[in-house]
DNA sequence: GTGGTCTAGACCACG
DNA sequence: GTGGTCTAGACCACG
């Protein structure tokens, strides 16, 4: 899986490695219990710090999305507990989203139809 | 209208100004050519600095939301040329939550049931 | 409060410096809605990094502890949607200190007692 | 006796045999005098390094819960000079262990009645 | 070789 | 002035 940075995103890099984790497990890209890059692997490859990375991936971890093995390094965690609930953050969001793209003329067809492409 | 600040929110501020005054508007809650409150007054009735209700307004009306005018203060714009799309940052946005709802087990009728909802 | 850093534990120091402020907001030493010493402020006075100081804010943060507000920084958060439950990571825990306790001779009584002086 | 090893853990590998060890002589399952297996026995059934046994056991060994006989191996050790103490380690943890735990609105009574059990 | 921790120092947006 | 982010570089325990 390649992750790409946009520079000039109001988001964090770190922040970025985390959604596009994230997207890429959901996606199937990234499968469970499969071995993520090491710290310094992608880093290097992504010509960043290790500190960078190291905060996406303890984020990712205290999220509970990966885990983290000693010898082994980062693996994709078979996600437990599952709330079957949006988060509160990503409701708010997508009111937003759904207001700028109604004054924008955009249907509540087309939305629909971005989220059966996305699921 | 009233808009309500979560201090505590990663959020800016002025972005939330901004966000409940775009939903305001594709609510219906603020009609076209409706005045709104001035800086200071908004600034005043909200106990915030007027630098940050200014970059609100300001952020507005570049984006095509409203109208300023030295007489007449801030107005609601008549939005034309709507583009019928949805922005690719808001895209990105979408992707992603519908990834983390999609892991956090919540099925695609629950999203399209927020979108109809929301629009 | 005083936070007093342990140089020749095993605890890193962003996680002694969360576990004092657990401690302290638990006897009462910080009073919900306490203002927190600036991330800067703590780092001098301790003589660490603002980056370690921060660290331990943000988990706080994370476990719901703190609330961190641009302008005001750092303060106690009135601590909601309470598990009533002890944590299975703490509960391995205990086990584990009262089969160490029993093993010294000590007493079920004189654990009970323990639990009752920091309760 | 199973050592069971949770590869996930924060708690390194060789304190987490020392543990299991431990808590299997408070609970009797490991009896004074009785023999341990060897280090490569133990490292071969768990499939981990000669190294991180040697490491538990040497733990094991200066803390006085074994002791090592060229001949005959590792024996689990009559505890004599009982302090009849809570290490001041313990306590700390301890502490730290009450307070997470009321401020998650866990009862002092459903505290004693873990150490209850636990005991 | 792995992730985890920490420092010194810098820059940034927000307000 | 505030917290947040990032770098370059270092050292550490674990295995």
């Amino acid at each position: 899986m390649i992750i790409k940075i946009d520079d000039y995103s109001d988001i964090p890099i770190y922040m970025q490695i985390r959604d596009q984790i994230v997207m890429g497990i959901s996606a199937g890209k990234l499968q469970e219990g499969e071995q993520l890059p090491t710290v310094r692997a992608l880093a290097n490859e992504m010509g960043i710090n290790t500190m960078t990375v190291s905060k996406a991936y303890q984020l990712l971890k205290s999220e509970g999305y990966i885990l983290t093995d000693r010898k082994k390094g980062a693996r994709v965690r078979k996600k437990k507990d599952k709330s079957g609930l949006v988060s509160p953050e990503n409701k708010k969001t997508l009111k937003r989203i759904v207001s700028e793209s109604r004054l924008e003329g955009v249907s509540k067809e087309d939305l629909i139809k971005l989220i059966d492409e996305y699921y």
